[in-house]
RNA sequence: UGGGGUGUCGUCAAGCGGUAAGACACAAGCCUUUGGAGCUUGCAUUCCCAGGUUCGAAUCCUGGCACCCCAGCCA
């Protein structure tokens, strides 16, 4: 990724990195690594972590591996590592050959760790699951050594092989290394570094049915390929003493681990188990559910990968747990989508207007700026007629103070076109409104008045005869709390889900040419907000939109 | 009550002993053929609290307080 941005970027963990650089402590270049675990989709926490590690080895002139914790087979699927790398694609990163997966090195992690049982700092465990927890100890209280601790040298390099054989069913005994059971820090406690698991890995298949742990496998994985600076989340800070130890232990290189706050946005979720669960109760279509904080979703949604990195650059990177306010993100998408989005008249519940003196038959075209905010665009006509369509909620028989649309008394703009002044209202037999009619102004061609007069209200409209007809998704917040996650109030996280965060609009009429608009394409609805043309579900003659953000609405908040 | 972290505007976040950046949000006004966009202005006399050092402290020291993480054969 191409760095353009000419303002150098001072978080504390490139301030770390530029003290590295000067101060020499790392004789060749500055590599990084984005390491996910191939256990569910990816999302905006993570991107987050993708434009750090990505970004800081495109701004030191280093590199930046792909590389996958794939250490636990019962939870990890191909399907998972193929989202991901389309996912790290599409946001606009680069790994070039450097694919790699922590399998890749189960053979040099079984070496190592027959060379820590050689130097008697590892020794092969049979206590149950139970046990352990039960010697570990507890916060305040050290733990007990396993009765197995002092196994002779020869003896653990046995037992462990026959691990590794297949000899022994699941569970039935670990290596552990052998570290200080009295240690205030519970990692230290002689962590378990292998466990039998008679499982078919998704990259190894049968070759092993013994795994290494997470934190035996991970700062291993990160000294095999070289890495500098070793990025990661605040919840390993207090792991971070133990990677020391094995990579001292092993006499290997040794990165520099950095650990910043992992992102929290306001009325959403993070966690890939509650997103899961998510996906399984079907109170969304899947990961890539347009409402999904996932960079799926958010592709669905009609987010593009630039807002994802503006909206990562915007955040920054701290140490101090945070919670982002959503407005950041939609704020990202609209200061992008301003610029590039090109403007079009959509209406969303339709309600018919017919001008009683316009001429029956007579068609008009009327000129505009496809963007205003940027004439290289072009123009393109808009076909006006007799017949038209206004947003029923630009009409108001009794309007609120302040309310300068369509009233029986206010006279309005047609966008482009001519103001028009109601003359009566058409009601069908259970006195619901079904149409309008009003009389235009033929000197406000183009919508100016020649006398001078001014408007309040301009609204949008479309022809009858040259609209498509279209469905349009409007979607909101999936939770209709800020923090979904607190249940003080009585109401888990299910229980908050936004009942509104998907509204289906099935007879909206848009400009004729929304019917050959290409699918994954965005547009400003004029007045409503940013649209794609649905991917998936979208076709010529029922093209189908989705809300991808709506325009700030200075009315609607009064 | 063990260990590891963190506390600066409503929300993020700069600040690194010389007198509180910026962004989002919010408010007011201007402008407007999108109540959009744009523009202008306002928005922490004060940095968790209390002491101390200093000519000078958000920054240094001492002592509190609050919040987050850790007792998976998950990552």
């Amino acid at each position: 990724m191409e760095n353009n941005d000419s303002t150098v970027k001072t978080d504390f963990i490139r301030e770390i990195i530029r003290e590295d650089i000067n101060s020499g402590r790392f004789s060749s270049g500055i590599m990084t690594r984005f390491p996910p675990e191939p256990n569910g989709y990816l999302h905006i926490g993570h991107a987050k972590s993708i434009c750090l590690n990505f970004g800081i080895a495109a701004e030191f002139g280093g590199k930046c591996n792909l590389r996958f914790d794939d250490t636990n087979p019962t939870k990890e699927e191909q399907e998972y590592v193929d989202s991901i790398k389309e996912d790290v694609r599409w946001l606009g990163f680069d790994w070039e050959e450097r694919e790699y997966y922590a399998s890749d090195y189960f053979d040099q992690l079984y070496q190592y760790a027959r060379k820590l049982i050689d130097k008697g700092k590892a020794f092969v465990c049979d206590l149950t699951a139970d046990q352990i927890r039960d010697f570990r100890g507890t916060l305040t209280q050290p733990g007990k050594g396993s009765p197995y601790r002092n196994r002779s040298v020869d003896e653990n390099l046995a037992l462990f092989e026959r691990m590794r054989q297949g000899e022994y069913p699941d569970g039935f005994r670990t290596l552990r290394a052998k570290i200080d059971m009295a240690s205030p820090n519970l990692n230290l406690r002689d962590p378990v570094m292998y466990r039998i698991l008679h499982a078919s890995h998704h990259r190894t298949g049968e070759k092993w049915c013994i795994y290494p742990m997470y934190d035996w496998a991970h700062g291993q994985s990160d000294s095999i390929e070289g890495i500098t600076h070793s990025i990661c989340t605040l919840e390993f800070e207090d792991h971070r003493p133990l990677y020391d130890w094995f990579i001292t232990e092993l006499g290997i290189h040794h990165p520099r681990q950095i650990e910043f706050a992992r992102l929290a946005l306001t009325y959403t979720v993070m966690s890939k188990r509650k997103l899961l669960e998510l996906v399984k109760r079907k109170i969304v279509s899947g990961w890539d559910d347009p409402r999904m904080p996932t960079i799926s979703g958010l592709r669905r949604r009609g987010f593009t990968p630039e807002s994802i990195r503006l909206f990562a650059e915007r955040i920054g990177v701290a140490k101090r747990d945070s919670m982002v306010e959503i407005s950041v993100l939609e704020d990202c998408i609209r200061e992008l989508l301003n610029k590039q989005a090109p403007r079009v008249m959509a209406v969303l519940r339709p309600l018919k207007v017919v001008l009683v003196n316009y001429p029956d038959e007579k068609t008009e075209e009327f000129e505009t700026d496809n963007n205003p905010e940027d004439l290289s665009m072009g123009k393109r006509l808009v076909p006006f007629s007799k017949l038209l369509y206004i947003e029923r909620e630009d009409f108001s028989e009794n309007p609120p103070k302040g309310y300068f649309r369509l009233t029986p008394t206010n006279e309005v703009r047609l966008k482009h076109a001519y103001f028009i002044r109601l003359k009566e209202v058409v009601r069908d037999g259970s006195g619901e409104i079904v149409e309008l009619h009003c009389t235009y102004d033929p000197d406000t061609h183009g919508g100016e008045a020649k006398d001078g007069r001014k408007v309040k209200g301009t609204i949008h409209w479309v022809s009858a005869a040259h609209s498509v007809d279209a469905e349009v998704r409007l979607y909101d917040h999936l939770f209709s709390k800020e923090d979904p996650e607190d249940d003080s109030d009585g109401r888990d996280f299910f229980g908050s889900v936004n009942p509104d965060s998907m509204i289906t609009l099935k007879e909206c009429k848009l400009e004729k040419s929304m019917g050959q608009a290409a699918k994954g394409s965005r547009f400003q609805f004029l007045r409503h907000g940013y649209f794609l043309v649905d991917p998936v579900d979208s076709k010529p003659e029922r093209p189908v939109f989705d809300r991808i953000v709506s325009l700030k609405d200075a009315w609607k908040k009064k």
